[in-house]
RNA sequence: GGCCCCGUCGUCUAGCCAGGUCUAGGACACGUGCCUUUCACGCACGCAACACGGGUUCGAAUCCCGUCGGGGUCACCA
């Protein structure tokens, strides 16, 4: 039988890295047994479901080139694929389980439920609901009166179940520790427990992979299926994901203070920002998994082919941006050229210093820029912050670069014989250009860096960027003569403030 | 609180299932140095961990028990 496998987000908002990777252990999964990768959406709370939400979930898979085969826009087999639009199979499977007995009507109501719990918290001994015995006089009174009653489980006592997860290993779960619990509500709707499982085998999913937090709902699961008469799937519990540096797990009442701390915890901030792919594919894949003892970079082929759920740990693995941001530059370290452009493109126009189409000067001009700055740009949204000054017509000062570099005696009388270097020097290329700088460093006596430094923040603001030679020539010569003019001045006008 | 899962450098991890080859290996980050016009890259070196306590054994990171810590679950949430 074809392995299948499932990812199947309530649709609430946007995915966090925890969630990315446990669908992306699915699909490599599938995609290693050459499987199928389904997406299902659980939204048996109608409260839960925001249209926008799926949406931005796809988008997610699309830009980490996960495709999904069955599931939300490409249909299946065994749709719906929405758990909102299967209430049919439903109450298929609650009509199969009442008539075999597994399931009784419960008439309790929330004042007497609460009461049997008040009880027990007093008398300090855990809450399970259990069936309650009514004569047949009751039930007829509840009957005729049209009461309310949901749908439960009547759990077997003393039973104890064994779950051999495919990443915690064996573990073993007594029914007494499972209260008697509700299937459908009175309204008809179906409770998670119930749905996932009528919808796991619905679909054939053979492998239930997911997050631990499910490892003890497994159990009354593993009951449903049993009652359904269904053979079992494989289970896999995968760790959380804690917050960096930490073991525990990432909370969504700390947003705000990981956004003060620069900590990014969703997907779509690091498509956000100009990360790869494929960076991101390697890095999820290596959290909470490894290939051997020094493996660290992947590409989607060898992802597919080395990944399996023996070696996913069996503890929580905490976000390391640090390490994100390496893979990243290292999968950006061998991105063709033309690819770079494409992805530093956007982050131009939205800075308004591009607008496309580009045309061929300005798209030969960007090539420069990006070659010049090589290494340097580690993700694409760095072109606007590395680049600015290439496309901008004005420039800014780093103040810091302003005082070490420019703020000393001589540095305006240097500049001015540079610009005349400027002026006369021909042609205006690299060589030439490395050439008479370094002439005149030492026509001038002056150290190279000397020469070097206080020219580079003269022409760019900034005291960090590219080979100076690669600025002086991706500007021109004129740019290069009009910002030392301006740098002179500015010069100048600090000098009378004193 | 009951039950369940988890615990190797700051972080990702190898080693654990089949105890000795582990004075615990690799990577990120960090520190120092080299290269160098800055930064980045690259190279070299360094810092740094078996949560704790018992037991089993000739021998334990590896097996067992306990403690502590983290997480989950006990809903007519998913």
């Amino acid at each position: 039988m074809s392995v299948r496998t499932r990812f199947a987000p309530s649709p609430t908002g946007y995915l966090h890295i925890g969630g990315v990777r446990t669908a992306l252990f699915n699909w490599l999964f599938a995609r290693h047994h050459g499987g199928q990768f389904l997406v299902r959406i659980d939204d048996t709370d109608q409260q839960r479901h925001v249209d926008e939400a799926v949406t931005k979930i796809l988008d997610g898979f699309r830009w980490l080139g996960m495709d999904w085969d069955e599931g939300p826009e490409v249909g299946g087999p065994v749709g719906p694929y929405f758990q909102s639009q299967r209430h049919h199979l439903y109450r298929a499977a609650a009509d199969q389980l009442v008539a075999s007995g597994h399931v009784y009507r419960d008439y309790s109501t929330d004042q007497e439920r609460a009461a049997d719990k008040a009880l027990a918290d007093k008398e300090k001994r855990p809450y399970r609901f259990r069936r309650k015995e009514y004569t047949a006089a009751e039930l007829a009174q509840f009957e005729s009166e049209g009461r309310r009653y949901a749908l439960r489980f009547q759990v077997p006592a003393g039973r104890v179940l064994v779950l051999n997860d495919l990443i915690k290993g064996p573990v073993e779960f007594s029914t007494e520790e499972i209260g008697d619990f509700v299937i459908v509500r009175p309204d008809g709707s179906p409770l998670y427990n119930f749905a996932s499982v009528v919808d796991d085998l619905g679909m054939q999913i053979t492998h239930v992979v997911r997050a631990e937090e499910h490892l003890s709902n497994t159990f009354p699961q593993l009951l449903v299926f049993e009652a359904l008469g269904a053979p079992l799937p494989a289970f896999a519990h995968i760790p959380y994901v804690a917050e960096p540096g930490s073991r525990s797990k990432m909370s969504k009442r700390k947003l705000a203070e990981y956004e003060k701390q620069g900590i990014l915890v969703y997907l779509h901030q690091y498509m956000e920002r100009g990360y790869l792919p494929d960076a991101m594919l390697n890095y999820l894949s290596r959290l909470g998994w490894s290939f051997d003892a020094s493996q660290e970079i992947f590409t989607r082929p060898e992802l597919i082919e080395k990944f399996s759920l023996e070696r996913v740990n069996s503890s929580p693995a905490s976000h390391d941006q640090d390490k994100l941001f390496w893979i990243q530059s290292e999968w950006m370290k061998s991105l063709p050229l033309e690819e770079k452009v494409a992805g530093c493109l956007p982050f131009l126009e939205r800075e308004g210093v591009v607008h496309t189409p580009v045309d061929a000067e300005t798209c030969s001009r960007i090539e420069a820029v990006i070659q010049a700055l090589g290494d340097r740009l580690k993700v694409f949204s760095d072109i606007v912050k590395l680049g600015r000054y290439f496309f901008s017509e004005t420039m800014t000062y780093d103040p810091d670069a302003m005082k070490k570099r420019l703020k000393k005696d001589g540095v305006p009388q240097m500049l001015r014989e540079l610009d005349q270097v400027l002026a006369e020097v021909e042609p205006y290329d690299l060589a030439t250009l490395e050439k008479v700088v370094h002439d005149y460093s030492e026509q001038s006596s002056r150290k190279i860096g000397d020469v070097v430094n206080p020219l580079r923040v003269a022409t760019t603001g900034q005291g960090v960027g590219p080979g100076l030679y690669d600025c002086l020539y991706i500007l021109g010569r004129e740019k290069c003569r009009a910002r030392i003019a301006q740098t002179l001045e500015t010069l100048a006008q600090l000098e009378q403030k004193g």
